[in-house]
DNA sequence: TCCATAATACAACATTTATTGAATTATTGA
DNA sequence: TCAATAATTCAATAAATGTTGTATTATGGA
């Protein structure tokens, strides 16, 4: 179930700021492709070529943010992505579109847009 | 109808840049907020007490990362958000999502994942 | 135990981004 | 036309971020 509500300000700058890295960005995407298995550090190092020292201080940013989780295995940290994150975030943008009337966001830019357009009608709140 | 592909790495990272500050993040949600209608710079600045020289270099840079659209009236300037894009942007976070495989998604994180937890089965790429 | 490996913490430096004030462009109304 | 207003551009400064090398912590295997 998805609960709309979890998301606040300080929460979503930080989600931006850690996605505002062609690094971070790089790692969480190659996360969410890994799905469930995840990575542990050195893999993650390995396959986009970032030294150590600079991926712990990336790894330390998403981590915070919440976007990726970490679990000790032995020496190694294992990291996975968090996508429901992503899902409350764009609720929590669309929440007060059109002040409430979401049925003007048919006007809005090239395409619709509010959670109706996102999740649909049914789905907004669910 | 919506198009899952015109994103691409750069775009989406000039979107997140756009949206980690706090100044910018909250022009675009009051934008939302505010729907086709949209808002002047001077009402922008008004309401979020950003002043008028850095007011113009955050709306340049939401403008450049297509978050928000420019029309000229008059000697005002009015902008809207452009909500299409961020829908397009958790397509492009999700399309690659545990590597195509994306019923392994019920494992990641705290709730579901990839497009179906954002759209449903039936959206995915409609 | 001892050495090699995985990863992080810290400090110095480099780079980027944000903010401010002054000047510029363009439009409206008297 | 001329003064006032809306908004931007530019240049200087301030502040925040990113990167690198060295040192540290902790685990696993010989």
């Amino acid at each position: 179930m998805l609960y709309y509500g979890m998301m606040d300000k300080p929460i979503a700058l930080s989600i931006f700021e850690s996605l505002s890295s062609a690094t971070r960005l790089d790692v969480f995407r190659l996360l969410v492709k890994k799905g469930p298995e995840g990575m542990v550090a050195g893999e993650i190092g390995a396959a986009l070529e970032v030294p150590p020292t600079n991926l712990s201080f990336h790894l330390k940013a998403l981590t915070h943010a919440g976007l990726v989780s970490v679990a000790q295995e032995g020496r190694y940290q294992r990291y996975r992505a968090n996508m429901a994150l992503m899902v409350d975030l764009i609720a929590y943008l669309t929440a007060e579109c059109c002040a409430g009337h979401p049925e003007q966001c048919a006007g809005m830019a090239e395409a619709g847009a509010c959670l109706d357009a996102v999740c649909g009608p049914a789905r907004a709140m669910q």
